[in-house]
DNA sequence: TCACTTTACGCAACCGATTAACAAAATAAC
DNA sequence: GTTATTTTGTTAATCGGTTGCGTAAAGTGA
């Protein structure tokens, strides 16, 4: 018994043939200066000897893995497994491999994974920053590196010079309190993160500006920033509950956060939307699971992902520029916001 | 300015230090054949020139990628996203990358996969087989090349030599129906997906021979396998209602089927436990989101992948064997099947 | 001072491909 | 029949590391 079978090689195939080994390597790439016959003499033969080619010898002798890594904070969540969905259909397409890995919003761990994804072994880099947001420097020496990169959902753009994808946070925000003005609600909470954060920030600018705009003054305590999570949602409304202070509608900047507090208003006895309308962020499924179906902010994940890969996958390829790329969110209005305040008081 | 600067070589590291570079690799490895101070100065120089090894020349020379693949069907779905961070936690741990790709339930895909994986772009393979899971002809030749590989979740184990973990299906259903018979439940219906499909038909054997063990005569109509997603949920309950014989209890094999059971219950006034108690498979995370939130059978994903991960490190580091792993899986008993039917007629 | 072990480092082969440059054979041109 | 051209292959360098083997220098003991 062979104690190691080893795979076969080009010099196998050559061996065998009593050729030489480059004239293997080129046939197999189809080369021109092949003659037919030999082409397919030694394509038999490698079918026979069960050729496959060490993709490893390749990248090292090409300088390309056709491989590009992917970091995101947590593939478990339903964004960001929408979003590696897209780079993975469109990197299908196009012959790469996807190297996906997990920052776990730790910067330590964000920091070890780009150094060991800038050794060579990805192509180029499709990223989402752990939080906190602000410190970009391990991006900026992959840039010096001079490997693609490509942001998206998170990270301020404008610091660096790489590509990047992302919804308009504003907008959405601004959007989704539009909606619940037209439909007769005046009195709007929003339910957010911390505000350090730029997605929270930018959410809370749209949902400020929308209010201002309308010429309705804000108070203080219309902005509560616990968190997104559902639990955090029922914690913050039951502050609201407690101080007796209700509002028309509360635009939360998660999908969680609204689930929460729909079950906790629900548990006082309040309707949604009758007694009080709410909208969410990010179009989570769950946001169908549920009754009342929440109405939500869609941040197209999948097409962001697709969007992303396309632009590395292109700037690898033909060198084509990095952009700027923001989506615009498109709102989905469901039953946890449909009621019009104006006919029923 | 340069063209192009080069990354940094241990050659460029040698060169600089007028010294040969299988010293600087040595020092760079901590060889104690290196004395200190040579050890600290070709450091420092390493670091001044922003060294970075290539990892694909060390693959090359060593063999080892310290790379792993994982084949999913959907990487969006919860089950196949927590195992793949169960992986992903042991390989981080480890210090091995992980490369995650999609079958889509895709034969086709999956063969191009397996095949782009088998060239050496990786250590070993986790894989769950798209379905129909009968034909693993490709998985025979991961084996004849001596690729290690470990399945997890679907596969017919038997078939071929390699590792395993699953969830013990039939008991998971077992133990459901069990629940539901010591509540009081009687006449349990089961809600499901193709029988020919091996998770679905194990989890309805193992409801069958609950309700056999206790005496319960089976009628045919009790078994309904249209699917296992909400809308099937509805239908097929919506078939159970049009025909007027209501059961005490349904044992749904999936999740999102028991959560379109109780939509459908509830809008037609019926209660749930109340009327009908429901049991769940799965664990997914909407099982607490909603309400009633959703009794079911938790199948440790996060854990099968990390067991599954650490078996096949320990194959590749060590060379122990392969094993097939059943994992017990775990009822979480909540208000979907929390009433006791024996008090209350 | 001589023989012997250790320590510290260099040489060169190797992993498995790709590819520039060159050479031999076959074909065409005169 | 000799030269020019094309066709077809070969040789050898290269990608960037690792590592077995050899050896000079330093250290040890008698």
């Amino acid at each position: 018994m062979t104690e190691k079978s080893k795979k076969t090689s080009i010099y196998d195939i050559a061996k065998a043939l009593g050729i030489s080994a480059s004239t293997v390597s080129r046939a197999l790439q189809n080369h021109t200066s092949i003659s037919d016959s030999r082409k397919e003499l030694i394509r038999e033969k490698a079918k026979e000897l069960n050729y496959r080619p060490n993709l490893v010898a390749v990248n090292l002798k090409t300088g390309k893995t056709r491989t590009i890594g992917v970091l995101v904070p947590n593939i478990n969540r339903f964004f960001f497994s929408s979003v590696i969905e897209g780079v993975e259909d469109e990197a299908y397409r196009r012959n790469y491999d996807v190297l996906i890995c997990q920052s776990k919003d730790n910067k330590d761990r964000e920091e070890k994974i780009l150094s060991n994804l800038s050794q060579g072994k990805v192509d180029g880099i499709i990223a989402s920053v752990a939080y906190p947001d602000n410190n970009l420097s391990m991006y900026e020496e992959l840039v010096d590196m001079e490997i693609p990169l490509v942001f998206f959902d998170r990270a301020s753009v404008d610091a660096i010079q790489v590509g990047s994808v992302r919804v308009d946070d504003y907008k959405g925000g601004y959007s989704a309190v539009k909606h619940l003005l037209l439909q007769g609600n005046k009195k709007i909470f929003h339910f957010s993160g911390p505000l350090e954060v730029t997605v929270w920030r930018n959410r809370y600018r749209g949902w400020r500006d929308a209010l201002e705009d309308e010429g309705i003054e804000i108070q203080d305590h219309w902005v509560q920033t616990e968190s997104t999570d559902k639990e955090s949602g029922r914690k913050m409304m039951r502050a609201i509950l407690e101080r007796g202070d209700l509002p028309d509608a509360i635009f939360c900047a998660g999908d969680y956060a609204a689930l929460g507090v729909i079950q906790e208003l629900r548990e006082n006895g309040l309707r949604v939307p009758e007694d009080i309308a709410i909208v969410g962020f990010a179009n989570e499924p769950i946001d169908e699971m549920v009754r009342p179906t929440i109405s939500s902010i869609c941040q197209s994940s999948f097409r962001m992902g697709s969007l992303a890969a396309k632009m590395l996958f292109d700037n690898l390829e033909t060198k084509e520029a990095m952009v700027n790329i923001t989506i615009a969110p498109e709102l989905k209005v469901r039953e946890s916001s449909f009621f019009d305040r104006r006919v029923k008081k």
